[in-house]
DNA sequence: GCTTGACCTTGTAGTTGCTACAAGGTGCAT
DNA sequence: ATGCACCTTGTAGCAACTACAAGGTCAAGC
């Protein structure tokens, strides 16, 4: 499998993939003759996992751990466990910020469509003191 | 509240202060006798109010709408009306995915019943072909 | 009175995670 | 032989910071 094919496939820039491969975070493609890099079915499986942490949120870094987590086979879960948990943690922590600003532009639409002045609390919605 | 305070109080660096200023993000301090920036509650309020907003995925250029969405009071609904309604769908959308995010995550917790990653689903879940 | 630490300024450069060029080259199909 | 995908190195851009440097001011404590 070639880059662009591999790029296709992942939805990936061939650049990016290029850049993984600088970073590390792919290991090195074999090489044909005509010195093209030659993707297996493990690299697609490889990018595809660093495609979706990233999407999922992970940091580069993040992406770096889980991806050393999952070499070691014989090792136990929670580690790999414990990012996920601290992933779904931040990721319901937005949630509830966001709805809480959802609330409060859908309390301006309707203030504005019975034309009454209401008062904004769009900055307080948010203003809560952090952690 | 001096810039130090205020960097405490919402985990901002002051640096991060000064440029927020320097963006017009956030309005310029009152200025003490010695020059020392000088902040009141306002600036805490809106100052927490971007970090959030922020952390929320918003770019500093909805930010600035947002903000500027804050003190729409003196402005005819009309024009504020659109500025909402994007903003509230922008919200709805992240909030959507945010939730699609903490689905998955949640998924891979429940199924990673062994304790060997050789076995663990959150690895191969993360590796299963994109879309 | 002198040191320490927080603040002030301007300016430059590094970070992350890409993305996009340029400028040169090779390989391969039509 | 034309065009496209690929190869390389190198540079530079993006957002939103972050971190220095190098200069200065100011207020508090010993």
């Amino acid at each position: 499998m070639r880059i662009g094919e591999l790029a296709k496939a992942t939805g990936t820039k061939a650049e990016t993939i290029r850049y993984y491969e600088r970073e590390g975070i792919l290991p090195a493609a074999d090489r044909t003759d005509s010195n093209h890099r030659d993707y297996s079915p493990d690299h697609l499986a490889a990018l595809t996992f660093v495609r979706r942490a990233r999407e999922l949120g992970f940091s580069m870094a993040q992406v770096r751990e889980l991806l050393a987590l999952s070499d070691h086979e014989d090792k136990p879960c929670q580690d790999v466990d414990q990012l996920v948990r601290d992933q779904l943690e931040e990721v319901e922590r937005k949630i509830e910020d966001l709805q809480s600003l959802q609330s409060e532009l859908g309390l301006m639409l309707k203030s504005c469509r019975s034309d009454k002045i209401g008062e904004c609390r769009i900055v307080e919605s948010l203003a809560r003191p952090i952690r």
